[in-house]
RNA sequence: CGGGGCGUAGCGCAGCUUGGUUAGCGCGCGGCGUUUGGGACGCCGAGGUCGCCGGUUCGAAUCCGGCCGCCCCGACCA
């Protein structure tokens, strides 16, 4: 009996993104409500981009920190857009010690308040800034819906906090880390990112500008992986944090703050996903080369585990992260489809065959096609196979992401193009809220990017034909 | 919070309309045997307070009331 197929990715997305996540063993639902259980293969892959994302701090001068969980209610309070932003999915906690709490503890949805209010105590002199902090956390939302990885109440990211002693340079650390997130993304998961500015419908609650990544999902709908915000002086005149600057002059801290959440692990599933399940860059996968041995008799096995164990041993030598699948239970057909599902990029295959000619069958999970190698070359070559499929993740999925971009200068083509749920649109806009609201109504798409610098389209506005301020590229997000 | 659906073994479900003795099926799990180059098969076996509380009844998974939880669609969102 064949085990249950996946769901066709084209037929149903969302149940084929789900049956993903679960069966992969990426993650499942917790007992509270839409809260989330990451297994192994999905932390392990959140583990990586950990590790990318914090090498690249660490190279622009960032160091970790960490702070409460909880705070006080009226510190989230203080700054007047953000409490507004946060309040209505902020948890609080309103019982301690068997008591009600004379004040109320909220749990953090972001750490800027409390952050800031620490930081008027740690910048009196331009000689504190700048402040480059970043820390790895968990925040809690009470978002109405949720689904793994992409939404869920409690999830992990970093959030990063800097305090600078001007404008133009805490400006160019917004713009230093949107370029980091871009890195991680394209070069690291394969994941081609549009950049620029948010509208400010759109902005993170008390920011001046927000600057996002913006990844195409397969089914054509935008996924905001990563955000850097230029946050002016709002937080800093909202927890008093001034600083003596070089003339004498007391002067208001200028932030930033930025961050990129375990949501990206299901930016990659579907950014990348087909209907056999994950295609893993090779770059995180927890598993780049899994070795299925063949056999039949207990001597057979024993000569078969015997050169899998020296090709094991020769990949690792090259630093490629292998495994061989030697479980007795399972036949190969189940472990070859369990590895496609998996992700893992490449497959190979040892028989009794490949033992006595000293060889080996490589299967790569692009193309499923075989070919025959000898021992020596695979160790050889693992490292520029598993390269060439790097490349050519972000060459497909380069391809998809061109292919399901428009331009157009007609409401009625945009308003279509956006209800079919067929990517990104570019259109003039003429920078008026209502004109916004009006696409978002009527096609539940909105502006995913700005340009990060305005420049004029040459075209009027592609809802109600005034003069255009800029190009905006809208589509239906997650 | 509004609309819809669902809670029965680890997972997926049937049974409920029309109450009736030991509550079924598939997958998975354990044992034995045969198998193993694309998701194996046979036999035996373990596993259940039918979401919770109360009511009706000789008798409740099934009918009634209340509560809790989850999923999907909307408003919200990394």
């Amino acid at each position: 009996m064949a085990t249950d197929q996946l769901p066709k990715q084209s037929e149903n997305f969302p149940a084929w993104y789900l049956e993903v996540v679960k069966r992969a063993g990426m993650a499942e639902h917790g007992l509270a409500r839409g809260s989330q259980i990451i297994k192994p293969y999905g932390f392990a892959l959140w583990e990586a981009v950990q590790q990318a994302l914090d090498l690249r701090f660490k190279a622009t001068g960032h160091e970790n920190v960490y702070f409460p969980l909880l705070f006080p209610e009226k510190v989230l309070a203080q700054e007047a857009d953000h409490v507004e932003g946060f309040a209505p999915q902020v948890a609080v906690v309103t019982r301690g010690g068997g008591e009600e709490l004379q004040e109320p503890l909220v749990i953090r949805p972001t750490s800027e308040a409390i952050i800031w209010s620490t930081y008027k105590n740690w910048i009196q002199s331009y000689r504190d800034l700048p402040l480059l902090l970043n820390q790895w956390c968990n925040v809690v939302r009470w978002e109405m819906r949720t689904r793994l990885f992409l939404r869920t109440s409690e999830f992990l990211w970093q959030e990063g906090h800097t305090a600078h002693a001007t404008r133009d340079e805490a400006f160019e650390e917004a713009l230093r880390m949107l370029e980091v997130y871009r890195e991680v993304a394209e070069d690291e998961l394969a994941m081609p990112v549009l950049t620029g500015r948010k509208s400010a419908s759109e902005r993170f609650p008390g920011a001046l500008e927000t600057f996002p990544i913006e990844a195409l999902m397969r089914d054509g709908k935008a996924l905001q992986a990563g955000t850097s915000h230029f946050l002016g002086q709002n937080f800093a005149r909202a927890y008093d944090v001034q600083f003596l600057n070089t003339q004498g002059e007391q002067e208001f801290a200028w932030a930033t703050s930025w961050g990129v959440s375990a949501r990206i692990v299901g930016g990659v599933v579907m950014t990348h996903g087909d209907d056999r399940g994950l295609r893993l860059p090779p770059r995180v996968a927890p598993v780049q080369l899994v070795v299925v041995p063949i056999y039949r008799s207990d001597d057979e096995r024993a000569q078969v585990l015997e050169s899998a164990g020296r090709v094991r041993a020769g990949l690792e030598q090259a630093s490629i992260r292998v495994k061989v699948d030697d479980r007795d239970q399972h036949r190969p057909g189940f472990k070859f489809a369990e590895w496609e599902l998996k992700g893992v990029p490449l497959r190979v295959e040892i028989g009794p065959r490949d033992v006595a000619a000293g060889q080996v069958v490589v299967v790569d999970r692009l193309t499923g096609d075989k070919s025959t190698l000898s021992t020596d070359d695979l160790i050889a070559r693992a490292g520029d196979l598993l390269d060439g499929l790097q490349r050519a993740l972000f060459t497909d999925a380069s391809a998809f992401r061109d292919a399901n971009t428009h331009e157009t200068n007609t409401f009625a083509e945009l308003r279509d193009g956006l209800a079919e749920l067929s990517g990104f649109w570019i259109g003039a806009w003429c920078g008026d809220a209502e004109c916004e609201q009006k696409v978002s109504d009527e096609t539940k798409a909105t502006i995913r990017v700005l340009p990060l610098v305005q420049e004029d389209p040459g075209a009027p506005c592609v809802v109600c034909g005034k003069p255009g301020l800029e190009r905006a590229t809208w589509a239906q997000s997650y």
